[in-house]
DNA sequence: CGAACCATGTAATTGGTTACATGATTGT
DNA sequence: ACAATCATGTAACCAATTACATGGTTCG
């Protein structure tokens, strides 16, 4: 349940509504976890059955009325203690090495088909991550003025880019290994 | 739904109970897509009802019947469409990636205990992968004698074998980043 | 004598997406 | 006029995990 914890990691900087918080998502962790408001706004609501969040009413007549999420000390204990946690290796799942697994059903252009276009996704993923993405995070970066959150904030993008190069690289050598093929082997 | 795909993947290579596909799971695709048999004997169930698949009952006096499923030709059209779907980036889910995020809460010496953390268990799937989870895959090639089919068995394992360099890459980067950072900053 | 293997499943729960529902304000 | 932004949610559905349920055979 991460989608608790990041809720949690956000409210500590500061009190938000559920709406706010989903902005938080999509323009810091969007490229590693994302939500969609549906999840989010009944997950607050556990929460704060569970006294990990207070909630205030900003009433407004114009539009629906802002429902304030504060931390509580509880809430901060916990994010404390999960972030404490032992590392662990969350399971991968990765439908497009199946569809490798199993192409030797298909014509070798077939699955080289296949390889370029997941290679072309990759490509511009990784200059997303080196461009917009980046620029957004430095942003954030000056905007806070939390410098030392930053450094961990841009170590997530790193993971990020390192793991795009990583299925370049690999996209890279299986075609090259599918081209090598004998077309009826 | 890749689990539809991979049951009909290796039905199309030989008829095979759902505790046997279950093992075929667990023995080459593992690393990257993982099904219990909970999941496993619904999932054929429906498949048959959509005519992807027949099932022939293998009567046995000592333990439970066998239901030998089939893949029917609809299964291998189906199989083929799919295999054919231009292809897409899976949306990324990576916990840790989290706990770094919002690291800046945590002592220098808890994050950096994290990171080693992390990076042992990631060095530890490597040497799997290079070592016994490769060999497994090199006794499949040559118990069943599908060379051309092995060239593709052997590029997912490549995949997973990349991903873990590029994971221990990070890391180490990430550890001497924090490393060098003032205690205090 | 106990663990692992063979072989089938169902039920409950979790985590997440998609579709549905409302409605004023601001910018193009 | 139309889309995007602000702001809240519910309901239905889907994928997957965990727990529950049965029970004989084989190996150490």
């Amino acid at each position: 349940m991460s989608i608790k914890h990041a809720l949690l990691g956000f409210l500590n900087y500061a009190p938000m509504t559920g709406y706010e918080l989903k902005q938080c998502f999509d323009g810091s962790i969007h490229h590693f976890w994302n939500s969609k408001l549906s999840q989010i706004y009944p997950t607050l609501n556990r929460m704060k059955s569970e006294t990990l969040l207070t909630m205030e009413v900003d009433y407004q007549d114009d539009r629906p009325n802002r429902k304030v999420y504060h931390i509580t000390d509880a809430g901060r204990e916990e994010l404390l203690r999960w972030l404490r946690e032992p590392a662990e290796l969350s399971p991968t799942r990765a439908p497009f090495l199946i569809r490798v697994f199993f192409g030797g059903r298909l014509a070798k252009e077939e699955i080289l088909t296949q390889l370029r276009g997941y290679l072309a996704l990759h490509e511009e993923q990784l200059a997303a991550y080196r461009g917009p993405v980046r620029d957004g995070l430095m942003q954030n970066i000056e905007d806070t003025g939390l410098e030392r959150e930053g450094v961990f904030w841009s170590l997530t993008l790193e993971a990020g880019v390192e793991s795009e190069r990583a299925w370049i690289r690999w996209c890279r050598k299986a075609i090259e290994k599918i081209e090598a093929m004998d077309d009826d082997e």
